[in-house]
DNA sequence: ACTGGATCCTGACTGC
DNA sequence: TGCAGTCAGGATCCAG
């Protein structure tokens, strides 16, 4: 899946052609994605005008005046933009969000793993969203807020980054990324990293994140970005899928650990 | 309150 | 060519 700065790709590839536009019909191919799409969606949206589309972590909120459409693309989801006469629907293609003007949103996931939900009323008093945590490339982010979050914490340092209520949008690939950068070991516990460290580890979370936003994500099997096609690659990896391979830095080999159940890489010469 | 584990689902890939 | 097993960018939910 899209990890934040894919989601943020796709939310500025969609913005020009839908914001401002009202919406003209909406198909529903395929409800059953992690929560069902309520049926009643279409009729709830049709007609009315897309005010904004905005981020939140890994959440795109379509902003209407009558409520937010929140949409996540879980692990394999994707958002494409088509102008024009549309092709018709691949398999999972879920749901085609139409615009008044031609322009059309069609949603995909093979896993079935994002969602489609519609809020009525203040969208970031929402369960979903409440509880989440500062976002990365903002100011509220800092290496303070990891060091006052990992007090106390017995597991793992990347458990900590991946943790929503701590800090939003750091995924998998660049949690090892950014603990690369940092030097330290994604297995140390939480609660024994210096305050020194989580401030170099933040650094290391907002250029990871900056910088991949800046090139358009990172491609990894299935992505691909608003207009169908996969992202530049332009972020290089040091470590993540690159088990054995000699660490960039030091030249020692890159190893794989499974941490909460993810794949984890990491040098051990350079991290510790 | 924190922690690890199971879970949702399809598809790509590996090894026999 | 088929079949079984493993793994995948997320993150919620639940038991302990």
């Amino acid at each position: 899946m899209p990890e934040l700065p894919e989601v943020e790709t796709t939310r500025r590839g969609i913005l020009p052609a839908t914001k401002g536009r009202s919406v003209s019909a909406v198909v529903l191919r395929e409800r059953r994605l992690r929560w069902p799409i309520d049926p009643a969606l279409p009729s709830l949206i049709t007609g009315r005008l897309l005010e904004n589309i905005e981020r939140r972590a890994k959440y795109l909120l379509f902003r209407f005046a009558n409520g937010t459409l929140l949409v996540h693309l879980g692990m394999s989801g994707s958002l494409r933009l088509i102008e024009g006469a549309p092709p018709p629907p691949r398999k999972h293609d879920h749901v085609d969000l139409v615009f008044e003007g031609g322009a059309l949103l069609r949603y995909h996931d093979p896993r079935r793993f994002g969602c489609m939900l519609w809020i009525e009323g203040d969208a970031s008093a929402h369960p979903l969203l409440r509880d989440l945590g500062p976002e990365p490339l903002e100011e509220a982010f800092d290496g303070a807020v990891l060091f006052r979050a990992s007090r106390g914490r017995r597991s793992a340092v990347k458990q900590l980054l991946m943790d929503g209520t701590v800090v939003v949008g750091v995924g998998n690939i660049y949690a090892s990324e950014a603990l690369f950068r940092a030097g330290i070991d994604p297995r140390r516990a939480a609660g024994k990293v210096s305050a020194a460290r989580y401030e170099a580890l933040a650094s290391a979370v907002r250029e990871v994140l900056g910088e991949s936003v800046a090139t358009g994500g990172t491609t990894l099997r299935d992505y691909v970005d608003s207009n169908g096609r996969p992202g530049e690659f332009a972020l290089r990896l040091n470590v993540y899928g690159r088990e054995g391979e000699a660490c960039p830095r030091c030249a020692a080999a890159i190893r794989q650990v499974r941490l909460g159940q993810r794949s984890t890489f990491f040098c051990i010469g350079c991290q510790r």
